[in-house]
DNA sequence: GGAATATATGAACAGTTGTTCATATGAAGA
DNA sequence: TCTTCATATGAACAACTGTTCATATATTCC
């Protein structure tokens, strides 16, 4: 094997590939890996086009409140989705429109595989 | 709760909200997933920059070749990468610009974060 | 054909993830 | 303060995922 290069010119830095370091690259899986849920998926389509409460949310993806809330968190910890609280009500909305262009390309790379 | 808006409004369809079908939803939490994963993310950015068989990949990435023949099958199936055969070797590549873009989106975002 | 090399696949096991249920926190109104 | 409503959290368990090891397939060279 390694059959087109020498193995130094795969692993040394400066020669060939220079990847993106091993944290960057965890926090990005993390990343996509809280896109890889229908459910939180269509909290994110739902959450770019307007504001929701977490009641209102959770009708709209048709989950139970706790299990809406648990995945707020993890869109949360990953600063997908920002919210602010008014009264008893937290409402929440993508935390910027770079989050639903990466939707929105993912999306047109499911739909033109259709073809 | 359902506070700023009658459930109705949530649920049926042409009021408000018109989610993505749920089959697509599938197919784009499927394609985030593959993602999702340091190792097949350094794959995906080694096989964004050059073509690689699967020998010279797994000496990039820092995995078994077992396992990095693995971690093709996700990316095949969902048509993230492409291959061709060449003798003995198999010679993968990224199968079109919008994965690569879609990795730079999700690395913009991370990095954006630090500040 | 048989050996050697490159890649792929299947089973198995540990580690992770999503949901539920029970409970806690926080805010508003009596 | 006590009750009620909205959201958040923790524990627990089933389902899923990534890796390893053993084995299978495919191609080349002898």
């Amino acid at each position: 094997m390694v059959t087109t290069l020498e193995r130094e010119d795969l692993v040394e830095p400066g020669r060939h590939l220079v990847l993106t370091d091993a944290e960057t690259m965890n926090r990005l899986a993390e990343t996509f890996g809280a896109l890889a849920d229908p459910a939180r998926l269509r909290m994110v389509e739902a959450l770019s086009k307007r504001e929701l409460c977490v009641g209102d949310l959770s009708v709209t993806v048709g989950l139970s409140a706790s299990a809406t809330s648990h995945h707020l968190r993890t869109l949360r910890n990953l600063r997908l989705v920002k919210h602010r609280r008014d009264g008893k009500s937290v409402f929440y909305l993508l935390d910027d429109m770079h989050i639903r262009s990466l939707f929105d390309q993912a999306l047109e790379h499911v739909l033109e595989e259709r073809s």
